[in-house]
DNA sequence: AGATATAAATGTCGTACGTAATCTAAATTA
DNA sequence: TAATTTAGATTACGTACGACATTTATATCT
């Protein structure tokens, strides 16, 4: 039975808001269309009228789920008067380390998505691009334009500390790579050059 | 047909070595056990004479790469007069990045690690331990005994920047997250306290 | 030589992605 | 408004492949 237009346009969106939950709690290859197309409480069938192939809805999916995350970043930092500190408590917590579904899609997708195709992975290296942009306007002191060495660096260390923390059963462990990284991303941030 | 004692075990090393590559290259959902197989030579038939299930592989598989990962580590740094900037020049290169197959298991499979069995994530937390000692040796002033705070930070930028520089189309970009990193483990090594 | 262990072949059953036919109601046109 | 066209959604299907089980033949070991 079809849909007016715009429910048409707001079933794709369940769509992708569903696809880029599961991914991030699946995998892109842990999950099959029937249960993307499920969880957004359509059918399988009409899947090839909204999207071209899985990787087409890979792709949208994670540019959704990249974009959520940067603006978790930027609403953290604008309602705190410690902007940089914000961002550490949002992202390197036990809470963010159990929102498998809902978290950044670089720790639940990054070493998936280096198997993906371009079109996957051009909207994660937009996020990035975008998560960098934030970490500098958080430091105190702007670097060269278009540098970035420092929010790199934290990128990095951010994403892979929340990574391993994942994978650990060793609940103090998991804390204590949480709490190290914490500490040296400020420390990075107030180092000057 | 049966083969000798001593070929069915180095048959069974030949699976786990093959899988332990391929896992890499694929993610644990992206390969199924006949190609699992097929690369080491032997087919489908012969896989739960050798193995529980499929899950059992990968936490055998999971476990020689991580323990070859700690090899190449101190096999690098007791090569060489400047232990720290050897594991940095081996860990963060370009050559690093482009060998999936062969590389750090927590670069290629650390996103998907975090959602598998405790089976499969209790080498990762082994390997882990052992990566954190390693770096605790290579460091001038001596860590308070199983702190592991730096080594810990050290790790996640580490294994976060090369996850990232695998995902990025953009070359020079990819590179700048790889130097990015190395400036600021020898920053952190160096660092006191 | 006989018992046994093992690799291979084959089978089962579920699910993967993608396609096609059908249905229904919205959109379009007259 | 009434007739026609179009398109979103459903069910069903096809082919391939997923994990895992069973049977078969043969090479090794007692």
């Amino acid at each position: 039975m079809r849909v007016s237009r715009a429910q048409a346009e707001a079933n794709r969106e369940a769509v992708i808001n569903a696809a880029s939950r599961l991914f991030r709690e699946h995998g892109f290859d842990g999950i099959g269309l029937k249960d993307l197309m499920k969880g957004a409480g359509l059918t399988q069938g009409g899947f090839y009228k909204q999207f071209e192939s899985k990787d087409d809805l890979a792709a949208q999916a994670s540019r959704r789920a990249m974009e959520h995350a940067t603006l978790r970043w930027s609403a953290a930092a604008a309602a705190s008067p410690d902007p940089l500190e914000a961002v550490i408590d949002l992202y390197l917590s036990p809470g963010h380390r159990e929102m498998k579904g809902e978290g950044c899609p670089l720790v639940a997708l990054g070493s998936d998505a280096a198997r993906q195709s371009e079109e996957v992975r051009e909207p994660f290296q937009d996020g990035i691009a975008a998560h960098l942009e934030i970490l500098d306007q958080l430091m105190p002191a702007a670097e060269g334009p278009g540098d970035h060495h420092k929010a790199m660096a934290m990128l990095s260390l951010m994403v892979g500390a929340v990574t391993i923390s994942r994978i650990l059963k060793d609940e103090e462990m998991s804390l204590r790579f949480l709490s190290a990284a914490a500490g040296e991303v400020r420390r990075i941030a107030a180092s000057r050059e």
